[in-house]
DNA sequence: TTTTTTGTTGATTGACGAGTCAATAAACTT
DNA sequence: AAGTTTATTGACTCGTCAATCAACAAAAAA
């Protein structure tokens, strides 16, 4: 039955089924096996494909964050002040795409494998700086000079978000979590006029 | 050679240096072998005196998490206004003892163990709800009824840090994140008071 | 039609690791 | 002194799993 063209849709299937596997395990002890298994192939045919484990776990992070990454930039391309901007980028790292129990947990352990997988961790560092930059260039105009500060808080509490949904065995709400980090960047933007208001009127508290 | 009362030196050392192996493999992918080289014996005494690994490994996180919990306990009991005790939870938290890279490691991999293993799971919802009702109870005096949303605002943030932490090539820094913590909380408890003259003024959102 | 490329797998290899066991030895009890 | 408890380990079992290989099938190229 070899129709031609397999490739992709075989790694697709696998990357998939990798998601889902490191999901339900909670970890990186994942086989090969269940992982072909959940593919619907052979691990030879994994094998065939990938070459080795550490690269089909590299294909499955590169999937999950150039997933989120084309829903940010959607997300970005479709507001036009910064504040929708911002917005914009949490709804989208919590949207139910990719705030899935699956893939948080996925999420999870890809930061485990980046203490080890120097590849891993170079996509992590680049989903970082991405984020980094996004968030800065938005609060810029808002905040000033307080932009990179409060983009390195929101990155942390997006992440340290996440870490606790893994944890917590209800179904995934993102609606709260946007809410929590949406509180809290309203706090921050809350403050800054009432701050710049005082410096000019020249008291520095 | 045998000298009596050998079980709780053997078992401390044994923990410390699980500690050190996952931190140093950044995983938990650390074998029975390693743990028990490292702390100067064979694996079956280690299995002799643990009875398998995933007890090694609870007894760790146990470990970790008492060692963080005295530490706040010392911290709380040195201070005594509600803003010196929240201050006193951060520096606890970040301190040099529970800060180091190999902790840190291990934090984010006990979290991985959590998502798999109940008792672990359970071990990390006390430290949680420890952290959680500390921080209210603390907080509750400042910001009254805005307490609980504050508290699992800085509970994911304090996790996202650390999170962070363990990627992050540079050896730790306390010092930084405490001050990213506190710059957090500061904004949180300046803007209060507008808040709550805005909501009298009769603006609820 | 032969040949080559692409797809596919069952079976095998080789390594590694958790947990067990039997044996040895020193201390403590009677 | 004989027996019991505690400490300790080398050697072994048994299972698992990543990776490889040889072989087979079908489409495409020659």
């Amino acid at each position: 039955m070899p129709k031609l063209g397999m490739e992709p849709i075989r790694k697709t299937a696998l990357v998939k089924a990798t998601i889902v596997e490191i999901g339900r395990a909670g970890s990186l002890d994942v086989t090969v096996g269940q992982i072909a298994k959940r593919a619907g192939m052979s691990t030879a045919l994994a094998h065939h494909y990938f070459g080795g484990k550490e690269q089909i776990f590299l294909a499955a992070m590169r999937h999950i964050l150039s997933l989120y990454g084309a829903e940010v930039r959607g997300a970005l391309a479709a507001s036009t002040t910064p504040e929708a901007r911002l917005e914009a980028i949490l709804l989208a790292s919590f949207s139910p795409t990719n705030f899935r129990r699956e893939v948080v947990s996925a999420w999870l352990n890809f930061y485990v494998l980046a203490q080890t997988v120097p590849g891993a961790r170079r996509l992590l560092s680049i989903y970082q700086q991405r984020l980094h930059s996004n968030l800065v260039h938005e609060l810029r105009p808002i905040v000033g000079a307080r932009a990179t500060e409060i983009a390195d808080s929101l990155g942390a509490l997006i992440d340290g978000v996440y870490l606790r949904e893994a944890l917590c065995e209800r179904p995934s709400d993102g609606k709260a979590s946007v809410r929590l980090v949406q509180a809290y960047l309203a706090t921050e933007l809350a403050i800054n006029p009432t701050d710049l208001t005082e410096k000019q009127k020249g008291g520095g508290r």
